[in-house]
RNA sequence: CGGGACGUAGCGCAGCCUGGUCAGCGCGCCUGCCUUGGGAGCAGGAGGUCGGCGGUUCAAAUCCGCCCGUCCCGACCA
């Protein structure tokens, strides 16, 4: 192609409305423009590397015998009536009306769609296992659209659904697919963490996410530095620690003491001369079950993914301040679990406290010396917060560190969710009807091109992986003006296009500084500049842009050299 | 939805506090000359309801109110 010919309108500046590394370069690349919030379109160079990443989906889903179909964006309430979800789903989930005010939605996901069409065309278990994928837009109105093309509120997906006649097929499908999912970024050229995930409002029974690493990632991710183990912090398990052999004897009972004023954590320790460890939070949450409290220990923060799934609820919120002295007679900051008339659920490591800090639920009042049961009766003690990186693997015992990541796959395991709410089932060979064992699969194929800039950029502009760069050559002639120059330059490019070779051709009247910095800007992994002063030497330039290192190579040689770089970057 | 910031030419910004020679600068764009190995130079030119509506005032980009939009920090998710 001929840059002049293309629509690559580069910005010299950052645009205000970027802060994002991927965001900053897709816009000054010229890759994409926004339409509104969340909202973007793709530009000719943006969308060619979309298409990259589609192909690379496309390739591997094929291979693991997955099957591609086209599903409605456009989605009938009913179906979502019927799984139960147009009420669960919440202000995410874009409505609309046709003429006859009809209720639809724009799909966020397509459990109900696939589910209704497999359940309509499938009937033996001679038909299964399916899996069937589609790449397509989907929109969700999310609550606050950011970094461009990593949280969009429209972006395209990749998403996968599996039927299988039991639990074993399900999860040899599951397995299939996380095998696929390791294929696919690693051709995408990202560096990538596996970890355990929760299953969120989707459900089933359990998934991995499938993260790429990077400082502007929204997702912290507890990883071992010893073994294997990775989890979403919201999942990462924490060990109960061990008794802690610093308060006072457990024998004396509860004493009020005065704190005026003294509510948090660090006012409590300072005013006491205790350590955030010796102090028990209590918090009061409301579920849809009613008000609770969870106790955690000063040190350690709440989990409330935990929370949620330990109480089987789907919300939960921490009680406002007229709730919390409602329920506790005391004002925030003053609460604690002793005489406390609700439901307590401790962390492991509140349980293992010899003798705690707490509030007395009295305004201006901390008791000190409070024993787990002796004073006060746990309902359940669970894991409840997350963890940090002082806590050990849950697997090994080493060190975990924590990292931040962009989630960009994620597999889940349904189970019978969906085929049980919208019945879908098959006979099997002994002419039982049973529901289908389902499991779905996500790729955020849009999130992938943003996730890939995060990864590979510098000051200069984007690096592309060889896999994703929307050309993989670009040819610079010094000028175009100079006749033996440009006649050098076109004659490689129609070598490389004959060749097979995805080529740019900067045929611009600009000067090559404008070039070279288009160049950078838009990461091409490969560029060749003829010029009078190599061409004279019977050579041209060839520029790696990850490495900057530059190559003199001969004329004669240039093509296969160009070639063999791509084939070694694409395939070894 | 809570907290913070912003909205002036395609992009980046100044002007606003202290109302009146304030419609300005840089980049980009158009024409011509010149130049050609890291965003050149000269000359000429096009382009703006100062986010919108309303109010105060002799007078509003500037002060006030409401609305809209955008971005950043927290609860959702590929």
């Amino acid at each position: 192609m001929l840059f002049s010919r293309l629509l690559i309108p580069t910005l010299k500046e950052n645009p205000a409305e970027a802060e994002a590394v991927s965001h900053r370069l897709l816009l000054r690349a010229g890759m994409i423009r926004k339409l509104a919030s969340g909202i973007y379109n793709y530009l000719p160079l943006g969308l060619r590397v979309l298409r990259k990443v589609e192909g690379i989906v496309r390739e591997e889903m094929n291979r693991a015998g997955a099957q591609e179909v086209l599903l409605p964006a456009v989605q009938p309430a009913e179906l979502w009536e019927e799984s139960g979800r147009w009420h669960v789903y919440g202000k995410e989930l874009l409505r609309l009306k046709d003429r006859h005010s009809r209720e639809f939605c724009f799909g966020p996901t397509h459990e109900e769609v696939i589910t209704d069409l497999v359940r309509r065309e499938v009937h033996s278990y001679r038909q299964l296992p399916l899996n069937l994928y589609q790449i397509q837009v989907k929109f969700r109105d999310e609550i606050r659209p950011r970094f461009g093309l990593i949280r969009g509120r429209e972006f395209i997906m990749k998403d996968a659904y599996s039927f299988d006649v039991d639990e074993a097929g399900a999860e040899a499908t599951y397995e299939t697919m996380y095998q696929t999912y390791h294929r696919i970024f690693s051709r995408c050229g990202l560096e990538f963490k596996i970890v355990e995930a929760d299953t969120g409002p989707i459900g089933g029974s359990f998934s991995h996410e499938f993260m790429v690493l990077a400082d502007t990632g929204e997702d912290l991710l507890a990883s071992c530095t010893a073994c294997a183990y990775g989890a979403n912090l919201e999942k990462a398990e924490a060990l109960p620690s061990r008794p802690n052999p610093m308060p006072a004897p457990v024998g004396s009972a509860p004493e009020e003491v005065h704190t005026p004023e003294v509510r948090t954590i660090d006012e409590v320790a300072a005013f006491l001369k205790v350590s955030p460890q010796d102090i028990v939070k209590t918090l009061i949450y409301e579920t849809d079950r009613g008000p609770v409290a969870v106790l955690i220990r000063g040190d350690h923060e709440v989990n409330e993914v935990k929370v949620k799934n330990l109480l089987r609820v789907t919300d939960i919120s921490l009680a406002g301040p007229s709730r919390v002295e409602e329920l506790t007679g005391a004002e925030v900051g003053f609460s604690g679990p002793v005489g406390l008339k609700l439901p307590i659920y401790a962390d492991h490591a509140v349980a293992a406290l010899g003798a705690f800090v707490s509030g007395a639920n009295r305004k201006d009042f901390h008791l000190v010396n409070v024993n787990p049961q002796r004073d006060f009766t746990i309902t359940q003690v669970a894991d409840l917060r997350t963890v940090t990186s002082q806590d050990p693997c849950p697997r090994c015992g080493a060190k975990l560190t924590i990292l931040r990541g962009i989630e960009v796959g994620h597999i889940f395991k349904l189970g019978l969710k969906y085929s049980e709410a919208l019945k879908a089932t098959f006979l099997d060979a002994d002419g039982q009807e049973v529901f289908m064992f389902m499991g779905c699969y996500g790729i955020g194929v849009s999130r992938i091109v943003a996730a890939a800039i995060e990864q590979g950029h510098d000051e200069e502009g984007i690096i592309w992986p060889m896999a994703l760069a929307p050309f993989q050559v670009g040819v610079v002639p010094i000028s175009i003006s100079d006749e033996a120059t440009w006649e050098a330059a076109l004659s490689l490019y129609e070598d490389l296009k004959n060749a097979g070779v995805e080529v740019l051709l900067d045929d611009r009247d600009e000067r090559p500084g404008v070039k070279f910095k288009d160049f950078d800007l838009i990461g091409l992994p490969l560029r060749v500049v003829i010029g009078p002063k190599t061409l004279a030497q019977g050579k041209a330039e060839v520029r790696h842009r990850r490495s900057r290192q530059i190559a003199l190579v001969d004329l004669d040689k240039l093509l296969d050299y160009l070639k063999d770089n791509i084939y070694s970057e694409l395939h070894g």
